[in-house]
DNA sequence: CATGAATGAGGATTCATTCAT
DNA sequence: GATGAATGAATCCTCATTCAT
């Protein structure tokens, strides 16, 4: 009896999601336009066919694998923020590390995809992000900030919306360029030392006059 | 007396220009797979063909567009920095004001281009680009920084390279993003504010211990 | 008691007849290339896969959803006719107002899909169409014709079977024309002058010299 | 020296209409929704782009295909019947023999094309075709009666409208329908006598009561 | 019986690039 | 130089059909 060869698996549960997942991958490695919807059909071991069986379109593909990116990347960073007490400055130090310190290959693949893939190809899916990932993440910080101007903490005349906003996206246009060191060499730079100097810079900034940071 | 005509005045060859100026600002507003060469070749009144008379592919046109730009754009920025004398906290501020203060709409879209739309088509322009243009750019501020720490004026022991990176790309995707406000209210801010405060919290973050920035 | 069931009550077969009677309509609606088998497995509340239970291809559904309509369609016009005694004139009046006077919707729709959908799509189909619809009806009224000659009510010189085929596709056409009157008004008329007249005009054009019609 | 091989011939102005007579004549045949651009390309030596250097797309070609053989199926019939003098009943049976005694292969297929294998796929030509085509011939028709009816020729309760439509539509749909003659025996007929017998029926049907027509 | 996941052959359309004129 | 006709590879998307469950 020979053996019996199926074509595919049958995997109706996970195909989906291992679907959303090759498309973020490879849309984040190659950009939006230069992914062929073949490509990830391939890399899960199905064909075309079977991405329409789940999504509409090349694009609903997209919007869908970055929100089901999204949702997991946010929500544990949210939540260690929100039940954090003590001094503000060391919430910020958390917040930046938490956010930037551990960003493997593929996280950092992806916020490039969002940042700098995505804006023209699929305008919609950029603005959803842009309100959902970094406007939030600098509203947090800012309030933060806002808590430690009221403490005393902080110096009151601070423009904490601003503070907020350079210090996270000061940082994230770091993290993606990092990735292209090796063609552009004087962007290379440790990730520990942009972080804690980037901390260092913004407590700094934040301190009242005639005292000293941390 | 007829008609002289100088040679240096004939400029027969407009024409590599006009392509490269149109190339520029529609690879700029719709990003480069989204541009074809015939709404190029339209917008300066010439044929497909033509464009192949003086550039080799599509990418070589871009690549092009960008040095064509690259060279005009830096030029004068760099210039006014190396002459200036004085409080380094006056340069810096005057540095970030010629740097962002006037962008117009199309310099904007040409960052956007920069930022977000090259760098998976054509990664050998987006490292040229990340070198010569936001790599000098730091570099500058945090020499001016450094010269700050050696006359007493900011704190010895500040970051100036990441403080100088985090400042200027902070504002540069401030920035970039800005256009995209229609779509996405949370990001709209005003751009005078922004490169204040910006200037602000990094002079009050550079001051030495027990002093007030400015 | 318990509920008795018999067996020729059970039908647990109605599930072709839905859907040869889904698929004809809704092939009639949007023509066959148009149609998808998954849209006629909607409209029965089952999936595509049990379409394949009961029928080979999608055209052997085309196929059999006409035959199941035509059987019914032909069967009672026919009987009506065959019965008919007294004046040949009124039994060709009384044809022509069965064979269109009440034609709901849906059965136009089924003729403009045999007369104008499924000639290059299955002309196998359209063929049989031709031959047991068309064909047997203007044979049919041919023969009503020939009879008004024998008896004298009709001229002997008449071409009755040209007679009988263009009163019968001309109203033909003319009622499948009419569906589109939406999109062209020129083509709008009232269907019952459409019949009537269609009468007269045959039935003046058949009778002797010398004599009125009716 | 080697012989020179061209791959296509240049001819920028026999193109389109070369294009535009094989789309007619092959949608004709196969049906539009049976027809591959790439089988236009091909009969005419081109390839598939080809064809979107002229037309918008296939639902645009097969709209310039129609029109542009309408063009020249419709003037002569019309120009020969305008000059017309006489006696209507020759007017009209000359309407009949010009517009459907010499039909030949393709003209017959382009017909079937539009009465059968359009209306749903692209339903504004198919409106198109009825207002240009069918509409305008039995209104011309349907004044040569008028006009036998206001001479005396014909009788005055004639229903004109309705005669000129059926005697068309009629005669439209058995021509279409002997093509299918070899699959559909029962529809063969001789043309000439299709065409004759009709114009006498139509003209014994309207002949004034007590006189014999022609 | 019924499901619906998966297939895979197409076909329309786009567009960078070539090249005869 | 300039044109624009022609190419042809690439890619999205559709859908009849199959088949494991």
């Amino acid at each position: 009896m020979p053996a019996r060869v199926l074509r595919w698996e049958r995997r109706p549960d996970e195909r989906p999601n291992e679907l959303l997942e090759a498309a973020l991958r490879i849309f984040a490695e190659r950009g939006y336009g230069n992914t062929r919807l073949e490509d990830i059909a391939d890399a899960v071991g199905v064909t075309k066919g079977t991405i329409y069986h789940y999504f509409d379109t090349k694009e609903d593909l997209l919007l869908r694998a970055i929100d089901h990116y999204h949702e997991r990347a946010f929500r544990p960073l949210e939540d260690a923020l929100r039940s954090r007490k003590g001094p503000v400055s060391a919430a910020i130090r958390l917040l930046l590390r938490r956010g930037f310190g551990n960003l493997d290959e593929t996280r950092l693949s992806v916020l490039s995809l969002l940042v700098q893939g995505v804006a023209r190809d699929v305008p919609q899916v950029h603005h959803r992000w842009l309100e959902t990932g970094p406007v939030r993440a600098w509203e947090l910080l800012a309030r933060l900030i806002e808590r430690g101007k009221k403490s005393g903490e902080f110096r009151a005349d601070a423009d904490s919306d601003v503070a907020a906003r350079i210090a996270l996206s000061g940082l994230l246009l770091q993290f993606v360029w990092r990735q292209y060191g090796d063609g552009a060499p004087g962007v290379a730079i440790d990730p520990d030392q942009l972080i804690d100097s980037t901390a260092d810079l913004l407590l700094h900034g934040l301190r009242p006059a005639g005292r000293s940071a941390r």
